[in-house]
RNA sequence: GCUGCUAUAGUGUAGUCCGGCCAAUCAUGCGGGCCUUUCACGCCCGCGACUGGGGUUCGAAUCCCCAUAGCAGCACCA
């Protein structure tokens, strides 16, 4: 009986099954070193994650960064601060800037098997035969022209732009995209901040000769890159190699924060933003800040799944699934909003206790010394209110001289509170308070908490009635907050 | 424009391959109620969708065609 109903509540959302898994597999996420990572990012590292999990194999890190103008040398440890973050399987990382010569040798086999030549043609000139489905001079060059050629971009013979590598394709293929595309380029600017090099691998070039190399039987990425996929089949094919399983999902549109990278920086450096964590922004760093929790991502990625129709991405539900996680460990405190002195007539001091979580005892409570004057949120007050109920302290009683109100003990009988339909409000002892600011997108919420809050840095807890909100700085002058949602 | 892909409630998602068990699943959201010394959590009830039009069929969310809409790619970026 309580196995069936547990049952329901183990329900988790499975992927569907992947073409060929059944033995394992090996995925790779493959991100450019330019950045921190984002909710973007997460969906492609998250998805992979879970069919590595869910049918055993490697997860490769693979850090594509064959494009010195993108490289960002403090992404390096941000990608993989951010990967640690979001708690992924990977098994394996592997930069490509290290693996230059991997691709040189693979380049040299493609053009011994005629599967690519050297092109020395200007760029326009290249793309107007192209468009016209007719072959470039260089195409009809023989093996060993294309190899004294291949030796004369490695040897510095060429210079920026005078000469690339061509991957053989269909030059009849009603996608221009597809004919002969480029596999290797010369750079001499800027240098590459990993590696002394003047010939880069194109990406679809090492990533197929990465995907061959690591073993990679199934990829998973958006659907920009369907027409990447095509390309890359032609290599395969060169080779004979065997192609991995290819799922394109769709565009995830996300609304209300920052995710361009070019963007964030400039903020960044003009400081506009704090950083890259600045909560404006939708990095994985930024959500962390808020209080989302690297799980509560992952399942959000997980149940919009792999479907290749463009969605809008829904802060809503990953609210919902930080809620779930976080509602059972948050601790609960008292957050008085633009707060208002009452002095409280007709009772003696006396200690109260409340619970840290009203779901387990266990916790213990928090104890707030009543003397006399509270503080209470100004929004609570107003001169149709004649009765409030001080949350885990007792009734109090308003009475209004014009617009002066004054506050009486009115007992301590919560059924009292109830009949009257008395609000139950948060309330800080004058005393002892600090203050609090909670930063929303929106703007600050200026206030008081209890002072126990400040034994909460780094941690969310929950501001009864406000929402829960992670604590992000303790100061002298009090706490701040971030808000995490309801 | 060219080359492709897609179209289920406000949002995400299941079902579509192999037509009937789908007056369409689950989650989220919203509304109402219960519980509760939180406007949280939990529980209960409700709201809300097969893009449109043709066709095939006894029967279509599911197959075919057209239309419409959206998206991706069309870089010596990834």
């Amino acid at each position: 009986m309580f196995a069936a109903l547990s049952e329901k509540h183990e329900h988790k959302k499975v992927l569907p099954d992947l073409e060929g898994a059944e033995n394992g597999v090996v995925m790779r996420f493959a991100p450019n070193p330019s950045g921190p990572l984002h909710i973007g990012h997460a969906r492609a590292a998250a998805l992979n994650d879970a069919y590595v999990k869910q049918y055993g194999g490697r997860y490769n890190l693979r850090i594509e960064d064959t494009d010195p103008k993108r490289v960002d040398p403090e992404a390096y440890e941000m990608v993989i601060e951010d990967l640690k973050w979001l708690g992924l399987g990977i098994t394996d990382t592997v930069t490509q800037s290290d693996r230059l010569h991997l691709y040189y040798e693979i380049c040299s086999q493609l053009i011994g098997r005629g599967g690519a030549y050297v092109c020395t043609c200007d760029n326009e000139q290249f793309r107007e035969l192209k468009n016209k489905k007719i072959a470039c001079p260089c195409r009809a060059q023989s093996v060993e022209t294309n190899f004294e050629l291949w030796d004369k971009m490695l040897t510095h013979g060429f210079k920026e732009g005078e000469a690339s590598v061509r991957i053989k394709t269909d030059l009849n293929n009603p996608d221009p995209a597809m004919r002969d595309f480029p596999a290797f380029r010369i750079l001499d600017a800027p240098a590459h901040p990993k590696v002394i090099a003047h010939v880069y691998p194109l990406m679809n070039f090492s990533v197929v000769a990465d995907d061959h190399l690591l073993g990679v039987t199934h990829v998973i990425r958006g659907k920009d890159h369907i027409a990447n996929t095509r390309r890359q089949r032609y290599i395969y094919d060169h080779f004979g190699w065997k192609v991995p399983v290819y799922r394109h999902y769709g565009r995830m549109g996300i609304e209300g924060v920052v995710l361009s990278t070019s963007q964030m920086r400039l903020g960044i450096n003009d400081g506009t933003y704090t950083g890259w964590d600045d909560i404006r922004l939708g990095t994985l760093r930024a959500l962390a800040r808020r209080g989302i929790s690297p799980e509560a991502v992952r399942n959000a990625m997980l149940a919009i799944g792999i479907g290749d129709t463009d969605i809008s991405f829904s802060w809503d539900n990953l609210y919902a699934e930080n809620r779930k996680i976080v509602d059972p460990v948050a601790n609960r405190y008292f957050f008085v909003h633009d707060p208002v002195t009452a002095q409280i007539e007709g009772m003696q001091p006396h200690t109260a206790h409340a619970m840290l979580h009203p779901g387990d005892a266990a916790r213990g409570t928090r104890t707030l010394e009543f003397t006399g004057t509270v503080l209470i949120p100004k929004s609570e007050i107003s001169p149709d209110v004649t009765m409030l109920r001080l949350k885990d302290l007792f009734n109090v009683k308003i009475s209004w001289n014009g617009s002066i109100p004054s506050f009486t003990y009115a007992g301590d009988s919560l059924a009292d509170a109830r009949v009257a339909k008395a609000h139950i409000v948060q309330w800080l002892p004058a005393q002892d308070t600090i203050a609090c600011t909670i930063l929303t997108p929106e703007g600050e919420i200026a206030g008081a908490c209890e002072p126990a809050v400040r034994s909460e840095l780094g941690k969310v807890i929950q501001f009864e009635r406000v929402g829960f909100v992670k604590i992000d700085a303790v100061k002298d002058s009090g706490v701040v907050a971030y808000y995490t949602h309801k």
